[in-house]
DNA sequence: GTCTATAGTTAGATAGAC
DNA sequence: GTCTATCTAACTATAGAC
């Protein structure tokens, strides 16, 4: 997280793990590996247990969002039993990301859990509106894949303004996109 | 754009641009260098490009909008007289900016650049916000600064799943967002 | 399973001829 | 202004002792 991934050496890993270069070696093939596992292991925990969080709320549509706009704030989890590393040093899920597409060129091998995610988030932002739909909550005369593309534009902007743009305060980003958000898709 | 910044090595620039370590070193100090230069040249080029496009359109706010959008995929211009290598290697304004951004962390230098452009397109939607209002295009009861941030994230949120969930496909997208921000500001 | 030591390669950068 | 030749440092990865 401090130096990305590409930039960040086996001499850097060896210094704040504890461990020697040899030893890194014998748990994994070579660097690319370590990327694989981090991916694996965080990315794809991090986003179910947004999913968890989310089906949890028992909210509405809009209190659904506005969690998952606040998940980009939660740190990194991952299986109960390697989980102690990141309780010592949390890992912020936005920067996470943002580290994560910053070498998605670069390292084309990474892109099938990529892709994986964008699918699995589909499917539940699909129920997530159906429901809502169903619950009369918004307007029912919209169109269910263009309101999911909308949501993860603004969602993915979002995360993407807060990273890049931090003199825009998150607490206003979060309550103008919300609030416009609404206007579009409330019943009338 | 094809490795990267960090990733590419002066040796590949020398091999691509015809030029040795030596030639390149007399134009620019260190490799850092290299990066100001592009930042200054290209993104706040092409930034300027697309407000005198929008500006010179005379259409609705929408239609501006719907420029802005598509500026994406517009290829990166600067000054007549560097725009020859420009021409003839076009390089996508959507995928200098994600390498621009994927390098953002690891090189707090050109962060002042990017802070410009940030205010400078702040003011530049204001505008654009202010004249839909005082023409009764969009409501008026509508917070201007809510709505700058609204559109602001939807743009960009457009322009990061375009680059990273290439499976959408881009005219749909652009089609559900324009009609569903045109919902949220429209007047009733 | 962890270490030391180091191989082999490539990186960014420079000196000096032309 | 461009080149050749080369330096030093850093990198990934491995061999082999313990």
């Amino acid at each position: 997280m401090k130096y990305g991934f590409d930039n960040v050496s086996i001499k850097h890993i060896q210094e704040e793990s504890g461990f020697t270069a040899g030893s890194i070696y014998y748990y994994f093939k070579d660097k690319d590996e370590i990327l694989q596992y981090m991916v694996n292991k965080y990315l794809i925990a991090s986003f179910h247990k947004m999913k968890e969080k989310v089906l949890d709320s028992n909210g509405s549509l809009m209190e659904k969002i506005e969690i998952i706009f606040n998940f980009g704030d939660s740190p990194i989890i991952t299986e109960v039993e390697s989980q102690d590393i990141l309780d010592k040093f949390p890992i912020n899920y936005r920067e996470f990301w943002v580290m994560y597409t910053s070498i998605y060129h670069h390292h084309p091998e990474i892109r099938p859990d990529f892709c994986k995610l964008c699918d699995e988030s589909h499917d539940f932002y699909y129920g997530l509106v159906q429901e809502a739909i169903n619950k009369k909550e918004i307007r029912d005369d919209i169109d269910i894949e263009e309101l999911i593309m909308f949501i993860k534009t603004i969602l993915k902007g979002y995360l993407v303004l807060i990273v890049f743009q931090s003199n825009l305060p998150s607490e206003y980003l979060l309550k103008a996109n919300m609030k416009l958000l609404y206007e579009a898709i409330k019943r009338r």
